[in-house]
DNA sequence: AAATTTCTGTCAAACGATTGACATATTTCA
DNA sequence: TGAAATATGTCAATCGTTTGACAGAAATTT
């Protein structure tokens, strides 16, 4: 059985309520029992049980993240930064994989309230507002509109588009196409699309999007891009996140076009993994560390207090272009 | 404030001590009831404190993982596979990133005691055996030797160096370096550099071991790589990992040798994202999956059963040769 | 020497849920 | 009709820790 309280009590020779004190310094106490407690303590390796202490109304220092996955590099650098920040100030996380799986993530929630974390990070992109509403837990968001009183970080997705066309075009691309999702749904990511339409308009180009969900296969993605490729002939390709952008490449490559001469590729996230392992992509790269920063310090905001007010309801961090160094 | 026992038993106008036995399924209980209290307890979107709970001695059904990183694809594709299959068996996992640091990793082990996880599947890198041995909880092991009762599962990592030394061979190489990690720990994956010694032996050609540690970082990596490839003139490689295969095939690239043709490169671990987005590279494939579904396996054997003696201490699964479609 | 401050101890309630003991009520079926 | 089975309730202890109330003892100050 595990070392508890009164073990250590009965070998530093005092009461359970003084090693109790000694622990939450509460009280009067000489520091020769406090020395003698800690050195029962270090000799027994007892760790306070954070199940009964939580009972009490202590804080769990647990925090839940939900993510869509964690395959997929820059949800994985984002995660292990936040783990970083959170193991720094003393907590742990118990990790979601939300799968795309509405049930799986609703699941979760449930799962998390019952172990009474003291807050979320929620990056995954299934379930309806409603539910994150009534939790009644603090929560900040990445990139997702979860309801009116969850601050949502962000990139500047607008800005990240908008940088990725003008290069295309001083490169001298004249058909850019937009690779990735479609579907609006009112989440800080739509911009990306907006940017790239309105940047059409600005600078003049006719718009085409080719259309692939976040969520389609490899495979599903592949015919869509091989077809692009094929019967349009962009001779510059935005997309919306750097594996797809991979994708284009390695289609590019079968269909024996030359990158950067014949056809230009940008991707989105700027991950330090395809960066190191694919430096031949240019990309927009969003600033994660810095998102992780924020997100866990909002959110620890939150815990502390409540019910204050936002400041502010959606934090935009900047963007950066990475140029390839083949592209140069 | 959450909602309680308390609240369940007053919304169906039942005892709490009834709405317990419901949920526990412990004696005599009407359908009438059953359904009164279910009801209630979705009305009231109830979920059992969890702490409370196991504070009666019930399983939290919490499980530790502890990796050395999350970025790496392998222990991210593996950690993604131990979190589903936990999770169908209604387990949810504290995730700890010991980032090759000791002090992090101890104070990880401490954390999961306090929170009473049923068990560690531990695949880091960094403890001496003796922290392990003293935890008194249920541990399996990735590849790595913690103590006697620790399970350990990895897989073959002998015939994986094995295969990718005679595939060489059969390709026609005859100046095969081994490039990875150099010291010998007594650790399961140790019986890479043994294989290829062996197989050098064998095969009747002189081994040449370049060696970088897994923690190297990528800059100093490349240096090793680079001055191995321009001074020796290998033209076979066989890798520890895919990643650092990878950057011997960049910096292959960069020195103008022609792949396969003048050097031929074999990597480890076979993630699905490697085969995705690196195409070209061979490779032995860990059956990650498999691994996952043993580890889980395992550990919940020793959860239900922790005194049982283990039937076998290592458990090695078998590895499959995945030749890239340039060099086939 | 008396008053005050500091230290430690005993005791008990609380956190939320579980569970056994026991009582009582209702139903079932010989 | 009466015994047995079924159903629900009350009460209290328990898990490990925290914390307030209260009581003394020891040390310090006046």
């Amino acid at each position: 059985m595990a070392v508890k309280l009164t073990d250590v009590a009965q070998k530093a020779g005092v009461s359970v309520t003084t090693v109790s004190r000694v622990i939450n310094n509460h009280g009067y106490l000489s520091d020769k029992t406090k020395h003698k407690v800690f050195t029962a303590m270090k000799e027994l390796n007892y760790q306070p049980n954070s199940l009964a202490r939580s009972l009490q109304g202590k804080k769990m220092k647990l925090i839940g993240l939900i993510f869509p996955e964690i395959t997929n590099p820059f949800f994985a650098e984002l995660i292990q930064d936040i783990e970083s920040i959170l193991f720094e100030k003393g907590y742990k996380i118990i990790l979601c994989n939300a799968q795309r799986d509405k049930e799986k993530e609703r699941a979760y929630l449930k799962m998390l309230l019952a172990n009474q974390v003291d807050g979320i990070i929620a990056g995954a992109h299934n379930l309806g507002i409603e539910e994150y509403q009534e939790l009644g837990l603090p929560i900040v968001s990445f990139d997702r509109k979860l309801s009116e009183n969850v601050p949502i970080v962000s990139c500047d997705n607008y800005q990240g588009i908008k940088l990725a066309v003008h290069d295309l075009i001083q490169s001298g691309c004249h058909k850019i196409f937009f690779l990735g999702n479609k579907q609006l749904k009112g989440n800080p990511t739509d911009q990306r699309l907006k940017a790239y339409l309105n940047e059409a308009e600005n600078l003049n180009f006719t718009p085409h999007i080719c259309s692939v969900a976040f969520s389609d296969s490899t495979l599903l993605k592949n015919i869509t891009i091989h077809e692009m490729l094929q019967n349009d002939h962009p001779d510059g390709v935005v997309c919306t996140d750097d594996l797809t952008a991979i994708l284009v490449l390695q289609e590019a490559r079968k269909l024996g076009l030359k990158v950067p001469e014949d056809l230009k590729v940008i991707g989105f996230d700027g991950t330090k993994q395809i960066q190191t392992y694919h430096s031949e992509l240019s990309t927009i790269a969003q600033p994660i560390n810095d998102i992780a920063i924020l997100l866990v310090k909002l959110l620890l905001q939150r815990i502390s207090d409540p019910n204050k007010e936002l400041n502010k309801k959606h934090y935009i961090l900047p963007v950066k272009l990475i140029k390839s160094l083949t592209t140069a």
